[in-house]
DNA sequence: ATGTTC
């Protein structure tokens, strides 16, 4: 389990990572390599590894690293991207299934809320990205509606949850925002920044901006999604896991690992499997107040285009889940990327955690309609129009 | 991941 504490030790010793999962668990040797990697980077200290750890394009994903320098190769292009989740105040017996996945895809086309009045109100520029305000953006990123399956712990009651709640479940970032910021700084320093330095104040500044606009991003992505489906929403909990923060002269980086001071952290499973909302113990300091952000990429995107989805039918069975829901994804490619055989199981992650003394599960939450991309309109011309008028504002 | 391939 790596090395002992030190302090002051010599730059070619190699930090210590404590891994939280078993040897049941799906761990890539790439995504370990990559944790070896990052344990020699200068300064680092101290590593967590948890359950959904797997290979990333700068290091790997499912950690949290302390360090005596600022990587923000660590955090990634998506800085403050994580999962928020939330309660509509719609029974679900008023819920139509196909009517509500046809209403979501509203959330396709440019949002024509006052973005400018938010971003202000959120201490951002008014102008900051905000053409994609409120929008899902690709890759791993989708905006859900779950029913809660079962309560395990009393700490839901506190929150006002129980079996059949409604909830929005959105997973996004920041969108350009956080590409322009690590753009910004990454080619110039690739060996981290000094604590104290210009650099580092500046990326830290713009980090938190980045982080804001995220959490701004989730709120309107939801609040579109509860318009659409003429109902309230009410935050649970926003769970940013691309992020650093300071502690005390070091850096505390979080990549795919979410923040585990607030009392609930969600955990996403795939679109075809249970999420989890979990409480975290705090009781473990190794564990650097971090926990999984989700069940973690089991395989990688490429190779998915070999496994599923190869013929008509079996990209109609992705459009459907063994939950009888609802996937919204016209675009074929992504669909497949995305297929809930790209990821881990959800469950095992959780057990991993709640075995380690890292968290309590409280719920158990099951997904009816998942929202990726709409390429089809949501069956008016005057959303194509306003596709097309979008777009051109680029030319 | 990405105003991605404007």
């Amino acid at each position: 389990m790596g090395n002992p504490e030190r302090d002051g030790a010599p730059a070619e010793t190699a930090a210590s990572i404590h891994e939280f999962y078993t040897a049941s668990s799906w761990i890539e040797g790439a995504a370990t390599e990559q944790l070896r990697q990052v344990a020699n980077l200068p300064g680092v200290r101290q590593i967590a590894a948890f359950p959904d750890l797997h290979p990333g394009t700068f290091g790997p994903i499912g950690c949290a690293v302390l360090s005596e320098r600022l990587y923000p190769q660590l955090i990634g292009n998506d800085i403050g991207c994580g999962m928020s989740l939330f309660a509509l105040d719609l029974p679900r017996s008023k819920l139509r299934l196909d009517r509500a996945a046809q209403k979501l895809r509203v959330l396709e086309s440019a949002w024509s809320g006052n973005a400018a009045g938010y971003l202000a109100e959120a201490g951002l520029p008014s102008d900051a990205f905000s053409e994609a305000i409120g929008s899902i953006g690709g890759g791993n990123h989708f905006c859900e509606l779950q029913v809660i399956e079962e309560i395990t712990d009393d700490a839901a009651s506190g929150h006002d949850l129980a079996p059949q709640t409604l909830l929005l479940f959105v997973h996004s970032g920041s969108r350009g925002f956080g590409t322009h910021v690590f753009r910004s700084v990454v080619e110039r320093f690739a060996d981290g920044l000094e604590q104290g330095s210009t650099a580092a104040n500046r990326y830290l500044d713009d980090h938190d901006r980045a982080v804001a606009w995220a959490s701004l991003n989730r709120r309107i992505i939801a609040l579109r999604a509860a318009v659409a489906l003429r109902a309230d929403i009410r935050t649970v909990v926003d769970s940013p896991h691309n992020v650093v923060e300071r502690q005390g002269d070091l850096f505390l980086h979080r990549k795919g690992a979410a923040v585990a001071t607030t009392p609930l952290v969600p955990l996403a499973g795939s679109r075809d499997s249970l999420s989890f909302l979990l409480k975290p113990t705090g009781c473990k300091p190794e564990a650097l107040a971090s926990l999984s952000h989700g069940s973690g990429r089991k395989y990688d995107r490429k190779s998915m285009l070999g496994r599923v989805g190869s013929t008509r039918s079996d990209r109609e069975r992705l459009l459907r889940t063994s939950f009888g829901g609802r996937v919204i994804c016209d675009d074929r490619q992504l669909l497949i990327e995305e297929a809930p055989d790209a990821y881990k199981n959800s469950a095992h992650v959780c057990d991993d955690l709640v075995s380690h003394g890292l968290a309590t599960c409280v719920a158990s939450l099951q997904p009816l309609i998942t929202f990726k991309k709409a390429t089809e309109p949501e069956g008016t011309e005057s959303w194509k129009r306003q596709r097309k008028d979008h777009g051109r504002k680029w030319r």
